[in-house]
DNA sequence: CCGTTGACTCTTT
DNA sequence: AAAAGAGCCAACG
């Protein structure tokens, strides 16, 4: 366990497909910690937001949350992957991404 | 080491 | 539906 928990999150994070959306949750989860609100200041602390997909982050509860670049660019992107945006919330049990193996990260 | 903060989440009003 | 409370944990000063 060489990488900090910042880098955890980055690696994970980009095994969401363009297109589907997960949450801080389910990143803490497959973390094996219930650090829900870490994983949230490690995306705010993201070196480079559009190289790693933190935009495909939302609330467990399908509301989009927040974004360093703004909110309003974060619905923007991720409509421009596909995803329907229903008055700003996100149909996760339609576009959510559940990890798999996340051991060895 | 302790207290605060935060792109959170769940439960209870 | 909306708000309040409690619980969680890494990072920082």
């Amino acid at each position: 366990m060489t990488l900090s928990f910042n880098k955890r999150c980055y690696k994970l994070l980009k095994k969401v497909p363009r297109g589907k959306v997960t949450t801080y949750g389910a990143i803490a989860k497959a973390l094996k910690t219930k650090a829900y609100r870490a994983v949230g200041n490690a995306m705010n602390k993201n070196p480079f937001p559009l190289k790693v997909p933190c935009h495909r982050v939302i609330k467990s509860n399908g509301e989009i949350g927040d974004f360093s670049l703004g909110i309003e660019n974060k619905i923007r992107i991720l409509k421009r992957e596909g995803i329907k945006i229903k008055n700003r919330k996100v149909d996760i049990s339609k576009y959510g991404h559940y990890f798999q193996n996340t051991q060895n990260l």
